[in-house]
DNA sequence: TATGACATGTAATCTGTTACATGATTAG
DNA sequence: CTAATCATGTAACAGATTACATGTCATA
C-alpha cells in the first residue's frame, strides 16, 4: 500500500539525520571522513547510491544548485516525510537488543534528538536508554558469574570491559538527564 | 605467491578465534545467539559460507564426525595456518583507525589473545591499546572543544558520551595489566 | 507417528567496498 | 599550463540478510 520501501540500512539514517541541514553528498562525504562519525563510509560508492535511494523514496529532495559558479553541486533536503521516517528511528523506545548490537546507533539517534524532535523527547530517550540498561547491567554481570569459570583471564576480562562500558553508559545518561534539567529551570525559572 | 585470499572480514577471525576450540557451523551459530557476542549474526546465511571460505583459504579443516549416531555433524578445526593467521590478527598493534572504527573488533582480538598467543602476548597488546587510547581521548577532548559552540545539547552530550566510554575503557585497560601483574607474580613468586 | 530440536545448506536480493572515470575550478 | 582539490558518479565484486529447503534424531 504505502510505497515506502522496505527497510532503510543504519547508514540511509546516519544521512537523514546530517540532512537537516541541507547537504550535497560531498558535504557528507566530508562529515564522515573529517569529524568522528568514522564508523561510517566515506566512499562516494556508499553515499552516492544511498541518497539515490533515499530520494527514489521520497524521504529527501536534491536540488542543483545553480548560484555563483557554475558547478554541478547538488544539495540534498528532507522532505516531510523524511522528517517524520526520521522522527519515528529516533523516538522509538530502546530495546535490549539495540543495547546489544548496536550502541553506536543509539547514541547517534540521541545526537540527532534534540534538532529533530526536541528537548523533551531527547529526554524520553535517555530514560528508555536508562531503563533498558539498569536491566541489561544486572544481566550481563549474571552472565558473567555463570560462565567464568573455565574462562582464560583475556576473555573474562574483555567481558568484564563490556560491563563497565554499560555502566559508564549508565552513569552517564543520569549526567544528561541531569543537563536538561538544569537547562529546563533556566529556561523556565528566570524568564 | 602465497594463494592466501585477499582479505579476511571480521566475521571469518570471530570464526577462527570461536575455532580454538573446534566446533560445528551450528555450535558457532549458537555462540552467536545465545551469549554476548551477538554483534555478529547467527544466520546460516552467513556462517555456513564463512566457514566454506576459510577452509578453500585452508585455514580451518572440517570433517564429518562419525561418531556415535550417524549424523553429519561437521566438526571444524583450525590448521596451523589458521592459528597463524589468527595470530597476526591478534596482535597487531593497536592504531588510532581501530580504535574509531572498531572497539568492538579490538575487544575480541584480546578476549582470544591469551589462549591463542598466551599472557605476555594479551599484556603486550593491552599496554599497546592503553598507547592509542592516551593519545586519543585527549585528542576527542580538543575536538569537541573546537565543534561544541553551535552544536545542540544532545549532539555535545553525545560526544561527551564517547569521550567517558574511551576514559572508562583507558582505566579498565589499567585494571587488565595490574590483574596480569597480579596473575604473574602469583605464579612465578610461590613456586 | 508426529512434533520439535538438531544440523546444514541454497537462492534472491541488497548493501558496501574498491577502484576507476569524469569534469570543473582554483592555486602556483 | 599543470597540479591539486572540488564534486559526482559507475562497475565489478564480496558479503550479509532473509527466506526457504532439506533431512536427522529423540521423545511423547
Amino acid at each position: 500500500m504505502s510505497p515506502t520501501q522496505t527497510k532503510i540500512p543504519s547508514l540511509g539514517y546516519a544521512l537523514l539525520g546530517l540532512l537537516q541541514k541541507p547537504s550535497s553528498g560531498y558535504d557528507l562525504r566530508k562529515v564522515f571522513s573529517s569529524t568522528s562519525m568514522k564508523t561510517y563510509s566515506d566512499s562516494p560508492g556508499a553515499i552516492y547510491p544511498a541518497l539515490g535511494r533515499l530520494e527514489r523514496s521520497g524521504l529527501i529532495r536534491g536540488a542543483i544548485e545553480a548560484g555563483s559558479g557554475l558547478r554541478r553541486r547538488q544539495v540534498f533536503r528532507l522532505t516531510a516525510k523524511g522528517l517524520s521516517e526520521l522522527k519515528t528511528w529516533i523516538t522509538r523506545p530502546v530495546t535490549r537488543e539495540d543495547m546489544v548490537r548496536s550502541q553506536e546507533e543509539i547514541l547517534l539517534r540521541f545526537a540527532f534528538c534534540e534538532t529533530a524532535a526536541g528537548p523533551a523527547a531527547a529526554v524520553e530517550l535517555l530514560k528508555s536508554l536508562e531503563a533498558a540498561l539498569q536491566a541489561h547491567v544486572p544481566a550481563l554481570q549474571e552472565e558473567l558469574r555463570e560462565i567464568k569459570t573455565a574462562m582464560p583471564t583475556s576473555a573474562r576480562l574483555a567481558f568484564e570491559c563490556g560491563i563497565r562500558g554499560n555502566r559508564s553508559l549508565l552513569d552517564w545518561t543520569h549526567y544528561a538527564i541531569a543537563t536538561y534539567e538544569r537547562e529546563g529551570k533556566r529556561k523556565g525559572g528566570t524568564s
